[in-house]
DNA sequence: CTGAAAGCGCTAACAG
DNA sequence: CTGTTAGCGCTTTCAG
């Protein structure tokens, strides 16, 4: 890196000369218009460009404040990053302690490459989203020398933010037996992810215990996206002998399932009933409208940069976890079952 | 702040010997157990938070990245940072050049509140987005100390990464014309936004010279949302008289619009054409799928990177200005019109 | 008009 | 086992 030294030897200037040129204070210094040019030129030419760490540290007058790492997958996970972000906003706003946000893409299962969660050197939290379970693998026997709080997953070593994602499953799988469903089928992100391998575990288990038939045929793996939502409805349908009720462990899978099933003359609900996992903004709007899971992403991201808050200033011992409650949120996708009975737990 | 330095003399020791058990090295450096339990006490009361500007001056052995802020707004345009962060994403793993990136939220029109702008100490570079007329204004006139590219704008004084908004509203006026439309309306998000001006503006004058009516019950300000755009459309429907054609100013809004349509039983495209503006990935799943025209966001942001890149490594004299092209996808919300007239223009 | 030098908070090498 | 100290790159005060 060229620093300041080397343009002021180069310049033949004294570096606080070469500071006030570079920091466009040379005219109020009254340095010659000659100098200024040539410290210019000299720093163009070098590509200087100034250490935000040392202008900082040296400038700290303007009070410091905690940098907050959260650290999102490269995926197509991204999209969800702005409810994610959306959530801290709102509260960053009615909030008084403040703090500078640093988003940190990582790619999913090589969270190792980040050092700094080593390093300590950038940040003085980080908030790790869509860790991949070799991700976790890493995070529970590495040295880690920052505060973390882990998004949507558990964890006996770090405090964590989550819902139980379990539960969530067999409640869907409850409500499908209650509907009197008796072949069901199931939409998974082949994705790694504790939460959605819970998700599925509980809505088998739930099946299970209702004996409901879950057919292998009837649980696809698929792209978490609208594409792979739309194109796990089409095998289905393709294959023939269609389950009554599907559930899609991601709403942008059953938005793309919805445009398949429309296309190709399967009527929602009649034919099938469908019930999707997060409750995003487009599923109300969607045709059917859609049920769904409701996530609180906004309240879990707030809750994320809070705990973290608290972490950083030691006000609180690691590791907290916090669950947040679920409910499941009735529209016209899975027909109107509330008359029949009240498997709507949660909030 | 707390410093190391006031941690070491309550607790009676050096600083070297703080930040050696800070550090978690004082087993490495056989500090003695006590010693160890006194300095942790001691930061924990204090809510000692390490200095990482200064953690990272000194141990800049790892190469020193520029620092690349994103200054979004809290608005609710906060859901399209996504597809921008999507962008720059894909374009950072192909890419040698590395950086780091920062996002910083504003308030959309107190832009001047961020003084880091002015001040230059946490970032070597600004991308900004969603620039509001005053905050534009603003940056006119500031002094600001930092490298600028400014998204979706235009400017005399800055680099700038951008569409011709006003030639997208021309375009898809002259497409309803061409489609023999005569009563045509539009949907305008309530943001103070250059670009959403621009494109009003065209989309008004191609009207006018081809001589259809925009009557001003058909131009609706609603939320920048699928809400509002439901919102609009059920006052349209309510109004009576609706016009054969709609502009959205904002897919997000045009879906919300469809499943108001789809309620209250006016049938798309038949009974209205809808045209939506930015192509988000939903589109092409709605039911029935938009027409709308592409902004190629990823691409924007990508090259917003690139440019701040150049221009922090004075590898290029500001001001720079890219124009991208955009094109109009057609879809079924706004018939199939192909074999009629070749309106669909760029690429 | 320009140079010299202090010092921001921290780490790590060196000296006990 | 612990203390002392140089120095990271930069800004700014003070002296010329």
């Amino acid at each position: 890196m060229t620093s300041i030294k080397e343009i002021a030897k180069l310049a033949e200037v004294s570096v606080g000369t070469a500071s006030f040129v570079l920091n466009g204070k040379g005219d109020q210094m009254r340095i010659s218009e000659a100098t200024q040019r040539r410290v210019i030129e000299v720093a163009k030419s070098l590509g200087y460009r100034p250490n935000i760490s040392a202008r900082r540290l040296r400038s700290g007058g303007e009070k410091v404040v905690p940098v907050l790492a959260v650290l999102w997958t490269l995926d197509t996970r991204a999209s969800l990053v702005s409810r994610f972000l959306n959530g801290i906003q709102d509260h960053f706003i009615n909030q008084t302690r403040e703090f500078e946000l640093l988003i940190q893409p990582y790619e999913s299962s090589k969270i190792d490459k980040i050092k700094s969660l080593i390093t300590g050197t950038r940040f003085n939290g980080a908030i790790i989203a869509n860790a991949s379970e070799r991700d976790q693998h890493y995070l529970e026997n590495a040295e880690i020398n920052v505060p973390i709080v882990l998004y949507h997953r558990n964890s006996k070593k770090y405090s964590t933010v989550s819902i139980d994602n379990y539960k969530n499953g067999m409640m869907v799988a409850d409500l499908f037996a209650n509907r009197g469903h008796q072949q069901i089928g199931m939409v998974i992100p082949n994705v790694s992810s504790q939460a959605v391998h819970l998700r599925k575990e509980g809505f088998l288990d739930g099946a299970r215990s209702s004996n409901i038939q879950v057919s292998p045929k009837h649980i696809i793996f698929e792209n978490y996206s609208e594409e792979g939502g739309y194109q796990a409805a089409k095998k289905l349908v393709e294959n023939g002998n269609l389950p009554s009720a599907l559930f899609f462990l991601g709403d942008q899978m059953a938005i793309g399932a919805l445009a398949a099933f429309h296309e190709m003359g399967v009527s929602v609900p009649q034919d099938i009933e469908i019930m999707g996992h997060d409750n995003y903004g487009q599923t109300r709007f969607s045709i059917p409208s859609l049920s769904t899971v409701h996530l609180p992403v906004e309240d879990m991201a707030a809750r994320c940069v809070d705990l973290m808050l608290d972490l950083i200033e030691h006000k609180v011992k690691a590791p907290v976890s916090t669950i947040y409650d679920t409910s499941i949120v009735i529209r016209k996708s899975c027909g109107d079952f509330l008359d029949k009975n009240e498997s709507s737990k949660g909030d």
